[in-house]
Formats: structure tokens, sequence, C-alpha cells
DNA sequence: CTGTTAGCGCGTTCAG
DNA sequence: CTGAACGCGCTAACAG
């Protein structure tokens, strides 16, 4: 492997001479610098990293610590953050912690052997699960989801309990007073906003919340928890639901076509994240998008500004209602006047 | 940051001894291993990759290429990748391709700087493209999908030429004779094959293939190019279309549900892949199963044979049928009892 | 079983 | 503007 000995050594300077002119920074003659540049070239040299990352005590790289990939709503966080990573030319080591104690335990001592400059944690439970951990950590670490907050960790995310309430609002606002919940029991931190908000919602226009109508799935499939959902729902009376994800709703959406559940006609589902794949469901859902690719890229923006000491806070994004053909008017459904005029 | 040598000094050992006993493998008392590794740990030690790696010249990484991680197919490959990484002591470098010229020359040079162990193409137009870049680099590299075969590039994939068969076998036996092929033209390597099994499995059974029931979608957005067709499909009177991924045969179900095209009654449609959202579509869909994560492992293994210089070779998986709803049925179906006879 | 020595490749003072 | 010298943290080869 050429090293910048190499390239001295046939220039016929000295090792650190060469480390300058290959930095650009530093002052060292204009027609030198061209002269190993060129060397540097012809000889085929590629920097170590791992020698710059010994001498600078930095990796230029960033942990990105996720439950599963296998989330369609994470796939475009992810691509926010590996672009804005690019630019910011720091590498990104990818580790899932598949909610296993042992590979959590893996994960965080790999990153420490790695020095890895900043960690990004994404519907994981490991920021709840260890709590003072990435305090005691010392390494900025920013977390894409509700969180407890700590001292030296950063939130980054959608405003889970007021897009809960739009969603609610939505199927109150189109006469539906049933309306049950469909959770998830892996994903805690975001879910309790999401609930609370559909809570407080239900309560606001005088609905006691009905325990009956709040079904929690207990497996990691989403799809199939929604689709086990349906008959409960249809049964207990539920007009409406809202979904703790798209996944969710479009399991529930595909047993109410199997058990001949109308939707919208009979039952109507809000889903959460805006998928790709939402629009294109059988009827396309309803849902509440979350800026996914834009929470991505400023929870890496954030992470570099305080890996720099710079000035960072914790960013709150606002979800925004996409209605589309799962839902529609309830039994009480209010006079389509009235809602044009509060249009 | 403390180091062997600080846990040699209050040790009273040198630090190669410390080495030593921390590797575990090399020959040093018992005792002292034990009264090192205590002080190990009471000091708060963490072995530093850099310096490992710069000493042994490896660096425990391998890169995961591909062009876009928002694609439901590729997740459970890259948590097979992911699964067997970990087990293996390998890190991951995680980056994002996107088809653009400048990022991909941006990675491999990343790559390299990183001295990474070995190289994960997916989905990725690179490796045909540069051609003879991923010989020169002398880093071992496996590419999963179809490829050229080169020199230094393992190749792990599904047997995409005898799946397309399958596929379209399946439609021809339900008696379809005026059947579609729905691509894409950002997957040549893989598509290219499967347009070859459709050809094929349509010319065995004396079928003269029509090029105007072969549409390719010119954008990468699958679901959108697989809705767009379906009005081109249903005009040029093909009864089943054979689609490049599930993606886009979800987009082509959303739009034949759109414009009452009745599937299967009116439209046979088979998708490519197995995403976990399949068997929820509307109908649920027929497809060809690739074992996505088995694929991901796989690579993964064959990669770290690789660049322990043990024996390896090419793997072809092969893909399998999965009968659901959206497809039935054409318009010169065979007798039942016939069916019955040949299953 | 253990200590000494010498790199691995690069950045960075400190001198000129 | 440039060179010499040292340190980053660890492994490995060579003595004992």
């Amino acid at each position: 492997m050429v090293s910048i000995y190499d390239i001295a050594r046939t220039a016929n300077v000295s090792p650190s001479t060469v480390s300058r002119a290959l930095q650009g920074n530093s002052r060292v003659g204009t027609a030198t610098v061209a002269r190993i540049i060129a060397i540097a070239h012809e000889l085929g040299y590629v920097p170590s990293s791992a020698a710059r990352n010994l001498s600078t005590q930095r990796s230029q790289t960033i942990a990105l610590i996720l439950s599963t990939i296998s989330d369609p709503s994470v796939g475009s966080v992810v691509e926010g953050i590996e672009r804005q990573a690019a630019t910011a030319g720091y590498d990104i080591m990818l580790a899932m912690s598949r909610n296993d104690l042992g590979r959590e335990q893996q994960i965080v001592a790999s990153a420490r052997q790695r020095r890895v400059d900043g960690i990004i944690l994404i519907a994981s439970q490991m920021a709840a699960r260890y709590h003072q951990l990435f305090d005691d950590l010392h390494i900025p670490t920013v977390v894409i989801s509700e969180q407890e907050l700590q001292n030296n960790v950063l939130v980054v995310r959608t405003d889970d309990y007021s897009s809960a309430q739009l969603a609610t609002n939505h199927l109150l606002d189109l006469g539906h007073i049933r309306i049950g919940y469909l959770g998830v029991h892996d994903r805690p931190a975001s879910q309790k906003p999401r609930v609370a908000g559909y809570y407080d919602a239900l309560t606001a226009r005088g609905i006691t919340p009905d325990p009956e109508l709040v079904l929690i799935g207990n497996r990691a499939d989403h799809l199939a928890n929604g689709y086990a959902a349906a008959p409960a729902f249809a049964q207990r009376g539920a007009t409406a639901v809202f979904c703790y994800n798209d996944s969710s709703a479009i399991g529930l959406l595909s047993a109410c076509r199997q058990h001949n559940i109308s939707v919208p006609d009979q039952m109507s589902v809000v889903g959460f994240d805006d998928i790709d794949m939402a629009q294109y469901s059988t009827p396309p859902l309803t849902t509440l998008r979350q800026p996914r690719l834009a929470i991505g890229e400023a929870a890496l923006q954030t992470l570099v500004l305080r890996i720099n000491n710079k000035t960072t806070e914790n960013l709150t994004f606002p979800g925004e209602l996409i209605i589309r053909k799962s839902t529609g008017p309830g039994p009480n459904k209010p006079e389509p006047k009235a809602m044009q005029q509060l249009g």
C-alpha cells in the first residue's frame, strides 16, 4: 500500500510536506503541490482513514442504529440521513438491534471501539431502555422519535400528539363516534403520544373513550396485526379506526375486504406515515404524512452541529393529514352545509 | 482515552502482555490475564479499532452499496446481510448510490480509504457500469443480481430466468394467451433474464410474443409505473400481466380497481419478490417469491469466505411461485379435470 | 510465559 | 515555505 512516505521519496520532499500538500489548506509551494498531487495520482495513492482517524481522533463515521430496516416507513428517513451524511463527509455504520439485548450491547461496543463521532437512533427502544447509557457514552446522539429528555440526547421527530389529534378530528368531523385505535406493542415511545392525542381529541368533543375500542397488536408484523384486528373492531361497533401506522392500516383494509366490510361505507380507516404504498391501497389510504426525508436530513444536520459543538435544539415537524378514500361519513354525518362553512 | 499502555502501567506488565491477554488467544498466565481484564474493565478501557486496523491491515468492515433503501424488496436482503455480518464480526458501511455518477465515485473512494475488507452490491448498476473497476479494486466483491461474470466478482442471486418462466407458465396454464410484461428501466441486470424467461415460456407454447404487450416504465417509482400502465394493457387486449416486481404489480392492481377492471376476472396479475405487502393487496397478489433473507445471508457468508481465501462459488437460489388471488382463468381456460390430473 | 522493539500511515508541533 | 521528530493505539516478531 503506497503511503505518503513513498510519494515523499519520489518527490524529494518530506512526508510532512506531502501531508500538507494533500490537505490543500496549509502553505506549500504551488509548484510542489502540483507535483505532489501528480505523483500521488500516478502512484495510485489512497489515503488510509484508519491512520487519519488515529491521528486526528475523529472517525468521520456516524452509527445508524435501528430496530429493523424492513419497515417501509424508515426507508426515506435513512435516505435523508445518508444524503446529508455524504455531503457532510461522514460515513454511516449501519446496525440493526432487532430488539435483541445481546445485539444491542454488541452494537454499542462496536460503536465505541470505532470511535464513531455520533449516533442516530431510529424507532429503537434503546434510548428508553438504557436511559442513562447514551448520556454516559459522551457521544453526540440524536433520537428520531418521541423521547424522554436526556442531557446529551437530541430529539428530531414528528409531532405525534397533535398529528394524532388531526387524524382523530378528521374522523370526528365526518361524524364518527365509535372510533377505535389500533396500536402496536413495539413502539412505545411514539405510540404513547399518539394514543394521548386520540384520547384528548375524543374527550374534547365530549366523547368518553371506550377502552374496548383500543386494540394493541402483539406481534412485530404490523400488517398481520392490522389484519387480525378487523373482526374485533367490527364486532364492537367501531365505524372508524385510527391506526398506529400505514402497515397496520393496510392489514386492516385487507381484512375488511376479506370480511366484506366495506371501506369507507361501513368502516373508515386512517393510517400514519404516508408510506409510498398508501396511495395504492384499496381504497387509497387516508393517512397522516410524516416528512420522513426531511426528518432524516434534519437529524443528520443536527447531529453534525452537535459534533462541532454548535448550538443545537430538538426539532419537531408537523404531520399533515392526507385525505384519500379510506375515510367517509359516519353514522351521524353533519350537514354538508355546515362542513362547507367551516372549510 | 485509556490505552493498553495505561492498563499495562497499573498492572506492572508490558503493553504487549496486555494486548495478548485481551485477545485471549496467546499464552499468558491465567492469573495475570484475570488481573489485566479486571483492570481494563475498571479503567473503562475501550479498544480502538482504528489502531487495530492500522496494525492488522484489516478493517473488519464491509461496504454495502445499494441504489436506494426505499425499495421494499431490499429490506430483507439487508437484514440477512446485517445478521450474518454481526455474527462474523464485521461492521457495515452503508452507502446509497442513487444512480448518481458523482456519488458512486465518492462511495468507491470512501470504501478504498476505509480499506473495507469486502463489498456487497445490491440492485446497483455500478458493477455493470464500471465493468472493470471492481476487478481492479482487488477488494472481494459480491453482487446480488444477475451479472456479467467478472474475475473478482461473485454473484448471489435468484434464478430470474427460470422464475420468470414459472410465472409465465402459471398464466399460460390458466389459459391466458395475451400475456403482457410490465418492466422497469432502472434494473437492467435482473430484468433482462426475466424478460427472456417470459419470452421463452411464451414461445415454448407456440405463442409469438407481442412487442406491444411489453411495457417498460420510465420512472424510478415502480408503483407509479404500474399504475400508469393499466390502460395500455387493457386497451391492447392483455388478459394477464407479469410484472417486474410486486411494487409494479400493486400499482397496476390499484389502477385496475380505479378503471373498474376486475382482477382476476378481467385481468390476472403476477408480481415478483413477495414483499410483505403482497399478501395484503387487493386482491392478494400472486407472485414469485425470492428467498431474500437467505440471499442476504448467503451473500455475506460467501463474501467472508472469499475474504479468507477459501473456495467460493456463485450461488443461485430458485424462486417459488406463490399463488394467491390476483390470477385466475383466462379466456381459453382448459378443462378443470385436466388441471386436476396434472396437479 | 513475558518484555523489547519496530512498525502500521498520517497529522502536527517545533525548528529552521 | 519546508524538514525532523514525535504521538495516535495496537499488533507482531524477536528475544529471553
